[in-house]
DNA sequence: GGGCCTGTTGGACAGTTGCGCAATTGACTC
DNA sequence: GAGTCAATTGCGCAACTGTCCAACAGGCCC
């Protein structure tokens, strides 16, 4: 195959590494589903990673890493507070449309017995509550939100949601996209002392 | 080995792949493991068993029927609606202090690609959850609790409850069970028309 | 006791896994 | 052009996987 310089090549077995993942589960990705999606030898995968489950973790990263830099950039577009969290609800609706969220849940699985997929996953997890941490202190600031503990506060609206979206992606029918993302926006309204609603309607006028 | 009954043997194959995949994961058991823990060969297994899929959703179903088992008995002990909540809430946290929330994850993220556990871990969801929703229909009825969709509302808790959870089991560090405890009893409370803080005055009483 | 039923064995089977390594290729410098 | 170095190959290795099956053995009935 084409010959590649080695940073580009490293990007190539993650993406081809995160192709399949996505498709098989991070758990039953193969050196050589890699090398197939590559289009390249199976050995070529040890001349760049030390194992397979540095791959393995580096293709979680990056996809996680994804998911939220799409979000940051939907939030980014808004400057008041509430539109920001608007963007961020209706972005992570989008992103269990993805299969993006089976990852997450390969990942967790895994975390506790893989340790460079619990790196990955804490500080990815963190960041993610980070970004509504940032949010609600800055309408906390402008004094359009109310709330004592921002940071315990987004960890129960970003857990609510991992939560429903779990049901939704593990079982299939039992919950939808839609209502979950109803409800937790309704968790928001009460943790931030917004009017019940009042997210939605915003949210409406978004789409 | 020791010749067993049809039933015995069948309830040791389980109990043994049980022990194994809280050890290694739900994914990661084997066939060769399971006769192992249990001391006898490998062939035994599929004398039982159709595949090792089926073998892994019992396993996966016993563990999670044992834990609803304990939680639904813990309940009955209580005649008031508001004391039932509270005992499902101090058992949840002692569920988690085991290992069985880790066969959990590994359920969700075996579910979308294992059918047999798919069931399995549908059914126990919608088990637990129902065993809310009961809880949530008695309290209205005695005009203890008010509750305009207890379906909805118990969906919310136990949701909040396994995305907290989750990061405990799969994190370690950044949440402990008591603050995952005590976070999901105030959602009870709000969802519930509770005073905020007597669920876990009363959970106080009852340790 | 003899025959039968079935739980149990242990290995064969074909497939897959991660990993290592000698050989090859292509791109670069002198 | 010759030489060099690293990217790339493709196969071999040992270990593992689920599944299957002929043989064995222990208990039960006649």
């Amino acid at each position: 195959m084409a010959r590649m310089s080695p940073g580009e090549r490293r990007q190539a077995i993650v993406d081809a590494a995160l192709t399949v993942a996505l498709r098989k589960g991070l758990a039953a990705t193969t050196v050589r589903d890699v090398a197939a999606q590559m289009g390249t030898s199976s050995g070529l995968i040890h001349h760049y990673f030390e194992s397979m489950d540095e791959v393995l973790a580096a293709a979680f990263e990056q996809a996680a890493a994804a998911d939220l830099a799409v979000t940051t950039a939907a939030m980014e577009s808004s400057i008041d507070p509430i539109d920001k969290l608007v963007a961020y609800l209706v972005s992570y609706t989008r992103v269990d449309q993805d299969w993006a969220f089976q990852v997450w849940l390969d990942a967790w699985a895994e975390a506790s017995r893989r340790p460079a997929v619990q790196r990955a996953s804490v500080n990815l997890n963190v960041a993610w509550q980070q970004l509504l941490v940032k949010t609600i202190e800055s309408g906390i600031e402008q004094g359009v939100m109310t709330c004592p503990e921002p940071e315990a506060a987004a960890w129960r609206i970003l857990s609510l949601q991992d939560g429903l979206s779990l049901q939704v992606v593990a079982h299939g029918t039992i919950l939808d996209r839609i209502t979950v993302s109803n409800w937790v926006a309704r968790l928001a309204e009460i943790e931030l002392g917004l009017v019940e609603g009042s997210l939605e309607e915003r949210r409406r006028s978004v789409l």
